[in-house]
DNA sequence: ATTAAAATCCGGGAAAACCAGTAGTTGAAA
DNA sequence: TTTCAACTACTGGTTTTCCCGGATTTTAAT
């Protein structure tokens, strides 16, 4: 009967993971596709007025971040269950939308039967993730262990414009600060990162995506 | 007929998108799925003894790069038609492909009607690209403009450990050369990537992938 | 065999960064 | 009002990098 069904949406940016989602779940008779969505306000708007009990949240998608529209989803609709489903394969990524609120994460790499798998799981309440992302949780590297460090908006600021190779000396004329200044916020910087210099200090950054 | 249909593959490593595509080319009645395929070498072998119109071809593929994976196609197939869909929405990427004998590029998040637009324009002989590649390719930066520095074995060697965030001495020491060895190839380094400091270096080096 | 590229090393100097602290002011939070 | 974080600036020194050339040797390509 239809109201035994799954109710689960699907949120993507690609029509072609949309359709290749549907005509995969679509052969596993107890999940009915309520709906499906290339942006996050579309399934937000659907959301307030249609019950979902599982949503399958791409990560990028073109009008919000889909970290952030995990949390806002399990404001309107704390039952709905969340699992991530990205190509972004970074411990920490992972981690920030449990700490959203999501209940698993997969990897785009899942398997069909994985898939369904996990979103049974999910629906039971269990944390649940595809088998490349427990390989990921498995063994995380030293920098995931440490966290993203946290930067003033004068770091930010600062960090920018080392990576854009001036000197300490032109960003000090640029803001309009002393060298020695400057100077103080990139120590800052490079304890915060725990590097002995910019070289290091620069590629942490941008691996970081925080450049 | 049968025969009149062309006869098209798909290479990519999710089978969402494997199961995406097929759905949204089987309403193409003019479109046969020849074979879909999530390695680049299980298509290779395919290839081999069967006739493929065109092929969609990922770029990130588990067993091979899917540009070597272009060249090698148009190696055993000449008259295959490659068509490059992707995340990867860097001009260079895009250029190097078309360089290894793709007819076209799209991005993931090409339309249906754009997709069989593009296979058909391919077919034709016609270089293609979806609208969003067309963007990209209208208004290229200047770093993408420049092409990629090519370095030599000890460069990227030296670029790593710099990255590492090791002094020249240091350097120096690890590889059993001079101090002044390891800066003329620090020097020579800066004027590849055309850069004045070791921070904007790296930032280069890793924002292509080179770290 | 010849040529070219890669790799090696150097002089001399100036500029820049890094180090390990210390301290005052301002604005935000409690 | 008080406390705390962010931002500011400084001392005195050492280390490292960048600059602008130049040159020889080794390896790979022709």
């Amino acid at each position: 009967m239809l109201e035994h069904k799954v109710k689960l949406a699907i949120v993507d940016d690609h029509l072609i993971v949309l359709e290749g989602l549907q005509k995969l779940l679509t052969s596993a008779g107890d999940i009915e596709i309520a709906g499906s969505f290339t942006t996050g306000n579309a399934f937000i708007e659907f959301l307030k007025s249609n019950t979902v009990h599982i949503v399958l949240l791409d990560i990028t998608l073109p009008d919000v971040n889909g970290m952030d529209l995990c949390r806002e989803i399990k404001k309107i609709a704390p039952d709905t269950h969340v699992l991530g489903l990205s190509n972004h394969s970074e411990r920490s990524m992972i981690v920030q939308m449990l700490h959203n609120g999501a209940t698993g994460y997969l990897l785009k790499n899942v398997s069909a039967e994985e898939l369904t798998q996990c979103i049974h799981e999910a629906l039971n309440g269990q944390v649940t993730f595809s088998k490349a992302v427990r390989e990921i949780m498995a063994r995380p590297s030293m920098s995931e262990l440490k966290g993203v460090p946290q930067l003033t908006k004068r770091e930010k600021e600062i960090l920018q414009f080392i990576a854009d190779g001036k000197t300490t000396s032109a960003i000090a004329a640029e803001l309009f600060l002393s060298p020695l200044t400057v100077e103080t916020h990139r120590k800052n910087l490079m304890q915060k990162f725990e590097v002995k210099n910019v070289a290091a200090l620069i590629k942490e950054a941008v691996q970081r995506h925080m450049i």
